[in-house]
DNA sequence: CCCGTATGTCGATAACCATCGAACGTCGAA
DNA sequence: TTCGACGTTCGATGGTTATCGACATACGGG
């Protein structure tokens, strides 16, 4: 870095009274997003690349971690640092609560109808 | 016209075996895609114009006209034509039978969750 | 303290999408 | 048959998003 000032890349995370709805759907309209979410249900949680890798999404590294982004701020994800690792998983009980049914629906409905 | 030829615009409504849910998701990801849902199942059924203004929707009309096929095509919304008007309507039974619990999680979060 | 692994950030680009106005088609009524 | 109301389609435009490569940052191990 040039600059002696580190940055951080602290990760935010909405607080459960802040999920909105639309911003939920938006985030699970596309379809890697959505694989993402389906295969970290199925794995527990999983670092990044693993969990990349088990989705099946032919991206880049960079757009993985866009993703994951908007995945994050949209309160779907949970993610914690581990060493040089980020663990993902995901947010079930703060969803649950909030949009009861919603997740359920979404991981339970079979492959062919994605 | 300038051609002789006549110009169906026929409403194409997908059959319920080809419902998607990455297509609805998309569909519903929108906020005035949404509210027209919403006040649609308020409203029972409903002429475009009409929905329009009960949605608070201020856009044109040949942009409600997008989002109406939109959500057609997504196999959310039937269309028929009552004389000069398109009358708009729910699948509902369509919905729940393809995705259970979908459609009433949609319609039954409060306003401040959307 | 260097190295490899893991991941985020940035800037650029391309694809997609919402939006509009204009023109057109269709219907029912005058 | 002319008119107005209703809705669709088209082409253009602007904004958002997905994508990438390059670079930066962070961690743990030699």
């Amino acid at each position: 870095m040039i600059e002696g000032v580190s940055v951080l890349m602290e990760q935010v995370h909405p607080p459960v009274t802040d999920l909105r709805l639309s911003k939920i759907l938006a985030a699970l309209a596309d379809p890697g997003r959505l694989a993402t979410v389906r295969t970290l249900a199925q794995k527990g949680e999983s670092p990044c690349t693993r969990l990349q890798q088990d989705a099946g999404l032919q991206i880049s590294r960079s757009t993985f971690s866009h993703h994951q982004k908007v995945l994050r701020e949209a309160g779907i994800l949970l993610v914690r640092v581990r060493g040089a690792e980020r663990i993902l998983s995901l947010r079930r009980d703060d969803l649950d609560s909030r949009f009861p049914g919603l997740l359920d629906l979404v991981l339970n409905t079979p492959e062919k109808l994605i």
